[in-house]
DNA sequence: GGATAGATAGGAAATCTGACTTACTATTGT
DNA sequence: ACAATAGTAAGTCAGATTTCCTATCTATCC
């Protein structure tokens, strides 16, 4: 690692790009709060802010009032400085949804406009144009305003081969594809796994607020898992960190795939004679009907998984999401902890998730803003903004 | 994460730190190379080079010869800036060996007295700070020349509660035991799980230098795993990530521990014929005997912990280490190599560890060095040196 | 004689300290 | 009740300081 050494230039971006990352990260904040903060003089305080003004980065956003002297002047970050288009690209081989989930949204991250798409067309690259330009006129934006878009996918993405695999949706696995959007949409494109980005959306607004880390555990038609630590995605080599399902069980040759996939919870419940369409439907049944059972057997599957996690990684929280986990709400949760506290020794704090609207999407919409806000701060380190 | 701001003051002190840290990272440069790399002007580079000789952390250490023009000045740092003592604790309750074997290494990493101690003191604070004078005895140095000790414990160590956990080695699990050692010995004192270390010797002088990352399973008379991202160990909440023995194995309530512990490899050698006393000389004598069931087998079980590993993580390296791991040596590599393809369709790269020596004393040092180094370079970053 | 290492001098960019102006609140006096 | 006054805090200005860079110069080595 190579640390970095400057002239006074540097400083000047550093301090600038000091400034942004706090505003960016507080919200709403007065001179004297920056100063504080950064540490940085009166004068070199306003310098920076003026500087951060005239280029669009901050602006004023109000007065303080009721204490003696001026009233201070309250900064924050420029909403329209960048936007940021999430689409959540559904596998539709199982489940009869909406293909694609969409929103777009503003640097401090309010929605401007969001809407379920019915993508038939083969060619991935032109329903994500018209996906992006549909949901700039529903939000009145010019298409340019677009700063990055962020793909959720039900695949993992490897940056290497810059290729989405694994996935079932014709035409999203070609090489390059993510690279040729960019320079399509001119914007900068993201990619990544739809469950690395539930977590994301966990993190920002869901049980792991504030975690040190977690690991969240994905149940539902698919199986996966993302891991957190310290609000960075470990994505694994060729991006496919997190396969739950190649998790072997015993000698046997199975693997976790065949003990909690989608399919597997639905033959593990038919013998427990709930029988329903979907995975979700069935332990929802379960819940509902006390079917012990069932669930008990269904969250020693569970544990099994969860235990693999947690000896390898000692996360400092687990978390149960997907349709299958949603279901089983708290009541499959206790269970899990039960089979898991009797299975092992360990003891990782087991919580479901608390996302109820499509954690899929709102976490690519984070992961999206937080893509965005780095390189804006990274951008000012590196090339200092004029004034 | 606040990004930091400051004055001129910082920008000395951060360009004083880049260049210890080139000097640390590239061993000897000349004012010509690190003028290129730091991107810093000629009389800048002279300046702080004086700032760094002055103070004692860099020093000439030769010139060159040969081209036109005066002979450039080569620059090092001052071996004797800082100086670390690694200590591996050994668990003595399987195997008869000495108890704790130590070395001693100055900023350069060069050794300069190593050791094997048959520790009967019952009181760990004792025997740390005798072993401590006695090397520095042995290399004639001052004992207040000694930086920073590393401890390598064959359990895990938690800097939460600041406990060494899971050590059978009487007296060493007392709470608050590293900080006292730390207060008495007036160093740094840092402490971590044997096999953490040996991952720390593997990155620097093993099979894993220059990786992007890797996991190190470790097959001994105990059972672990190490997970190096990037050149930081992943310790887990409470320090006990790569707890590989307690990764469950099918419903059974068996795990890893049931499978590929040393005693489970004992039995299964004994099942195949091999009897020996310690799962490594049975493997030994496999290898040599050519008895590939009893081999195979056991590629089986250990292929098991990679995938789960594997699967999880997606490592671009996997390292076999360990006494039962080394001792099975390419034969056994390739045959775990066949399992875990027959078994999952994951492609990790398997290897070998290639360190012969004491990998945990050897990667106690290397861990140690990279603690002072952090260390000095930070010193220089935050509270600046004064000429 | 040509090329390079290192030092020196002058100037530019950024910061800080301390004083100054302005604006708002609260208190006091009529 | 209303107005003048004192106190406090926001933001700016000016001068001093630190650090760095460019350009020049000297000494050294082939």
């Amino acid at each position: 690692m190579t640390r970095l050494a400057g002239s006074s230039k540097l400083l000047r971006a550093m301090n600038e790009s000091a400034t942004l990352a706090l505003l960016l990260e507080r919200g709403t904040l007065t001179r004297a709060e920056l100063r504080e903060l950064t540490g940085l003089s009166k004068p070199t305080t306003s310098d920076v802010l003026r500087t951060l003004t005239d280029a669009g980065f901050a602006m004023v956003v109000g007065h303080t009032s009721g204490g003696p002297g001026p009233n201070a002047e309250i900064y924050a970050v420029n909403p329209a400085a960048a936007h940021v288009v999430a689409l959540s690209v559904r596998d539709i081989t199982e489940t009869p949804h909406p293909a694609v989930g969409a929103a777009l949204c503003n640097l401090s991250g309010t929605v401007l406009a969001r809407h379920e798409y019915d993508i038939k067309a083969s060619d991935p690259m032109a329903a994500v144009a018209h996906t992006v330009a549909d949901l700039c006129g529903r939000a009145g934006l010019d298409r340019g305003a677009v700063t990055h878009v962020q793909l959720a996918v039900p695949g993992s993405y490897d940056p290497g081969t810059d290729t989405i695999v694994h996935i079932d949706v014709a035409g999203w696995g070609r090489p390059g594809m993510v690279s040729d959007l960019a320079s399509e949409l001119d914007t900068t494109v993201g990619a990544d796994n739809d469950v690395n980005l539930a977590a994301f959306a966990e993190r920002h607004r869901g049980v792991a607020r504030g975690a040190e880390g977690f690991a969240l555990l994905w149940f539902g038609a698919g199986l996966g898992c993302a891991i957190d630590l310290r609000g960075t995605i470990l994505r694994g080599v060729s991006g496919a960190a997190g396969e739950l399902g190649y998790v072997p069980v015993g000698l046997s040759g199975k693997d976790l795939h065949d003990l909690v996939g989608g399919p597997a919870v639905l033959a593990l419940a038919a013998q427990h004679g709930f029988t329903a369409d979907t995975p979700e439907a069935a332990v929802t049944q379960a819940v509902v009907d006390r079917g012990q059972h069932f669930l008990r057997e269904l969250a020693e599957r569970i544990a099994l998984a969860l235990a693999a996690v947690s000896a390898i990684l000692d996360p400092p929280l687990v978390v149960l999401a997907g349709e299958v986990a949603q279901a089983g709400g708290a009541m499959l949760r206790d269970l899990v902890a039960d089979a898991f506290h009797g299975a092992t020794p360990l003891r990782t704090p087991i919580e479901v998730t608390a996302l109820t609207d499509d954690a899929v999407l709102l976490g690519a919409l984070d992961a999206g803003l937080r893509a965005v806000r780095d390189s804006l701060i990274d951008s000012l380190r590196h090339a200092l903004a004029p004034a």
